[in-house]
DNA sequence: ACCAAAACAGACCGGTTGACCTGTTTGTAT
DNA sequence: ATACAAACAGGTCAACCGGTCTGTTTTGGT
């Protein structure tokens, strides 16, 4: 028929970009939102993407999830924390850089929508084995990172052991921070909480 | 008819006694199964209670999640955090405590189900300005309370403000740890803040 | 040129959810 | 005693969710 040839235009097969469209819209959803809260429709209608194509590319919503968190959540915070990190002068100045570049980027924007990493733990861990080892292991990660940043620098002690918890200090303080600023819908926990571990991380009898 | 006196045996009215229950059954089930994905027929169950008693003290689910949050999370807060950290012959000694019953428990029970409040701030805040109020005056009598006794203690310099900033940590640093604790099902990160924390209290120079 | 498989479109369905509503029972003020 | 409101029982309903199904178009191998 002439009138159905007219109406859709072309069609060009792009599966790549397609799934990236997806993954996109689910992952900004799911920040905002929250995994329950967002209907697998809404995430068709915000990527412009029909049910076809959305069961074609992820069978399941928890499929949806599972790739948003090893594929967009890890790799946020790989961008935004680990690489900045690592590559500062020192742990403290790195302190300083994250915890700067992200301040930036809240008070630009008006509201705090949260870690996406910290959002989907805490919906998800309990839900589905999954989903909790897949956070668990992008927290591992993350942890794992600025242990090594510590240890290279010998801050606090020489024991990996020390650089370990001090790891794990500094990623649990920067998660419950945001979790803060979160309910406050205010910076201030976030500040409060660079200036104190920039100040540990300066402080003490380095170099033992 | 005598068969319905015989089968209703009877009926006590017992308003508090019953919005009490609903109150358990939501607070258990919003804390290991998250708000939205608790069914008010879920609460009504597990309560033992009718469609209609529900309605009548609660007319909404959002109602029922705000009664949870502030009769229910909040006394936990106090009584588990609050109070053993106010009474505790320093802060540190505090820090030692807190921490010390919470892995106490977790170890005795096999899974981490979280914070309580941490688990609702993240799930709702952005949902609902009232449920974000609620969570963060919480939240902020958390850490004032926390501020207080270090204040008082004149850890941290003489400052009200670095009092302020020193307990942000610490709250943050346990809300995260906790998340922490859950993704990974293993109270390793607890328990490395909990020692960093108390060093930090302990060691630096205090009463300047 | 042809055809099988991948990529996509769009309708459909059973199950569930939160809210509501109409009755009936219990407590209480007078 | 009795009227009236609070407390509770239990069923009903429209809306929605996630998953599935069938059909069409595009693509790439031969």
């Amino acid at each position: 028929m002439a009138e159905r040839a007219a109406r859709e235009r072309r069609r060009a097969n792009d599966p790549e970009g397609m799934r990236r469209r997806l993954l996109d819209a689910a992952a900004a959803a799911f920040q905002s939102r929250g995994y329950h809260s967002t209907s697998t429709q809404e995430v068709m209608r915000e990527a412009g993407v029909t049910g076809g194509a959305l069961h074609h590319h992820f069978p399941t919503k928890k499929a949806l999830g599972l790739a948003v968190i090893r594929e967009r959540v890890a790799a946020a915070v790989e961008e935004t924390w680990i690489a900045p990190f690592a590559s500062a002068p020192t742990a403290a100045e790195g302190i300083r850089t994250v915890f700067g570049r992200i301040l930036d980027g809240l008070n630009r924007r008006g509201t705090v929508v949260g870690c996406p990493l910290n959002n989907l733990a805490l919906e998800l861990s309990l839900a589905d084995t999954d989903f909790q080892s897949a956070l668990g292991a992008v927290f591992e990660e993350w942890q794992a990172a600025v242990a090594r940043k510590l240890h290279a620098e010998r801050v606090a002690g020489t024991g990996a052991d020390e650089a370990e918890a001090l790891a794990a200090l500094i990623v649990a303080s920067y998660s419950g921070a945001m979790a803060m600023a979160k309910a406050a819908q205010d910076t201030a926990p976030l500040e409060a909480c660079a200036r104190q571990l920039a100040r540990l991380l300066d402080e003490p009898a380095r170099r033992a």
